[in-house]
DNA sequence: CAAGATTGAGAGTTCAATCTTC
DNA sequence: GAAGATTGAACTCTCAATCTTG
């Protein structure tokens, strides 16, 4: 049926497809964040939240940093932020002088399943939208693009 | 020969899917900065510069957040620290006294030249790996989520 | 009163430099 | 010296409030 038309076509901008997968990442990243935000969490502190409640126990803050894919300084300061918050608790490491933990509080464990919550409405919807093959296709130009 | 559950042929984690997408594109983001960082220039800058080099005359502030999708503010102080770059200037606008137009110098249409060949080196690479029928789902997914 | 632009405050991020501890 | 954490400066972005002009 198809008679090569489909992909012969040379767009005259070729331009738009990277800035057309970021324009709908961040898309998508807005109503992830909204989701959140309807709990008073934003992305990088639910990030953290769900890393400790994973773990089940406190964590430093350069291991939080690279497991969140930041540098330590970004923790530091998102830290500061969800201590203010009353979302986690800065602990002295009795192992290592150097180091500070961080240990989630109730408040935030209480948070953390609110979000995860509104995360799961997220994805029955992006399932429903998307479809089992082009999650395939999906799979695949993640795991080429992440090189 | 499932006898209760229906749902147990998805993954056990089906968290990760929109996590995993917005990874991605943080990834490709990420690689699209680091090619106009080659040349000077960031992303919110190269949008800028380009959308005037298409229209092809000045814009004024209101307009372009319009076109990029942000909030006037934002304009004001990425202008601003575009104007201390030499890329654009400040115009009045004649016709209206409240609005202010951003033109694009020499420096910046040297600038979004070089901005655009960098890019244009990245969209081979992309249409090399991912291939025409995963773009198509691409499509499909763009346009599923952008409502 | 609407619209265009700006300012101030704050979140989130990076980098370079610094301090303490290993 | 290297690792863990912090600080200060800068960029990008949002929101609320304000000022000028239509």
């Amino acid at each position: 049926m198809n008679s090569t038309s489909v992909i012969d076509e040379n767009d005259p901008k070729p331009d738009r497809t990277i800035f057309a997968l970021l324009h709908a990442a961040h898309t998508l990243e807005a109503k992830v964040g909204d989701a959140l935000a309807e709990v008073g969490l934003s992305m990088p502190k639910f990030a953290v939240l769900n890393e400790l409640v994973t773990v089940g126990k406190p964590l430093a803050l350069s291991e939080l940093a690279g497991r969140l894919g930041c540098v330590k300084s970004n923790m530091t300061q998102l830290v500061d932020r969800m201590e203010t918050d009353g979302l986690v608790r800065r602990v002295d490491d009795p192992a290592d002088r150097r180091a500070v933990k961080a240990e989630i509080t109730p408040e935030g464990v209480s948070k953390q399943a609110e979000g995860a919550r509104q995360v799961d409405k997220l994805h029955e919807a992006f399932g429903a939208v998307v479809g089992a093959e082009d999650r395939a296709a999906l799979g695949r130009m993640l795991a080429a693009l992440d090189t």
